[in-house]
DNA sequence: CCCCAGGCGGTTG
DNA sequence: CAACCGCCTGGG
């Protein structure tokens, strides 16, 4: 019985720049400006109407999707927190809206396994395929949906058994990852309550997770707001925008949430839209 | 044919 | 330290 939950004014949660923004792979608009997607078994469609952003979902599981929204934070406060100067005003103009998910910290890690060098519509149609075809299907008010096959499943698969997903030679990361992760040699939950930066370097030790991979997955995975990956486009923005010698650690706590902003912003303006 | 796409790891200077 | 290069694959 799925029912539709009042989240929050509009302005403080946009579905189109959260699922948008590059932070996650399974959430799809439906041509509306509804996004429906997937997490832990759980599925939703986020939406904004009236001016408020709405939630449709099974009454018990709204308890999860405000955790996993990140309705805890306080984002109007976390987004002055980061508006210093002209480039990150400008930027966190533009971002308003973007919330960061508590996603779950293996599904984070493999997918950034996934995303080194690659597109976005690639790494979506990877991550699809690896839980279409290892994932548990489950039925939904918007079809069948799968979940994100577990470390101990995917740990258990061959490198041939990847061969259908292309994800080339990314293919034995994700198994190590998942091997690693299944037999507790790398423990998320105890990544989870180290500080950022040993838990960067934890996970670095993953053959496969380097600087930027491990910087995702501790933002994304494990929830640490002031965690910093620099790709391609925050080393460019950052070289035309900011003072040389800037140190995006300078941010505080909320450092990665700037990040998005900044990736958000530099990819809309790229295709037109800012 | 070329190049690039949200990198990483190994080698070389 | 930095700079380079190969790597799977798909798209422009």
């Amino acid at each position: 019985m799925y029912e539709v939950f009042e989240l929050c004014p509009a302005a403080e949660l946009s579905p189109y720049k959260t699922f948008e923004c590059g932070q996650c792979f399974r959430w799809n608009s439906d041509g509306s400006g509804a996004y429906t997607g997937a997490a832990s078994g759980r599925a939703a469609r986020v939406f904004t109407e009236g001016g408020a952003a709405k939630i449709e979902c099974r009454r018990g599981d709204i308890g999860f999707w405000r955790e996993y929204l990140d309705m805890g934070t306080d984002y109007a406060a976390a987004r002055e927190s980061v508006m210093r100067g002209e480039y990150l005003t400008e930027c966190a103009a533009i971002g308003e809206g973007i919330r960061i998910l508590r996603q779950d910290r293996w599904e984070a890690l493999c997918s950034f396994i996934i995303s080194q060098c690659n597109n976005i519509p690639r790494i979506k149609s990877i991550v699809e395929k690896l839980c279409a075809l290892f994932g548990e299907p489950f039925e939904t008010p918007w079809g069948e949906k799968f979940t994100f096959p577990s470390a101990e499943r995917v740990a258990l698969l061959e490198e041939p058994e990847l061969a259908p997903l292309h994800a080339g030679y990314r293919a034995p990361y994700i198994i190590n990852a998942a091997r690693a992760v299944a037999s507790g040699d790398i423990d998320l939950a105890a990544a989870a309550a180290m500080d950022g930066e040993s838990a960067r370097k934890y996970l670095k030790t993953l053959n496969g997770v380097g600087d930027k991979v491990a910087n995702c997955a501790v933002l994304f995975g494990l929830h640490r707001l002031d965690a910093f990956p620099v790709d391609v486009w925050i080393k460019r923005a950052l070289r035309e925008h900011m003072p040389p010698g800037f140190d995006p650690k300078s941010l505080g706590e909320y450092a990665g949430l700037a990040q998005q902003y900044m990736f958000f912003a530099e990819r809309e303006k790229a295709a037109g839209r800012a």
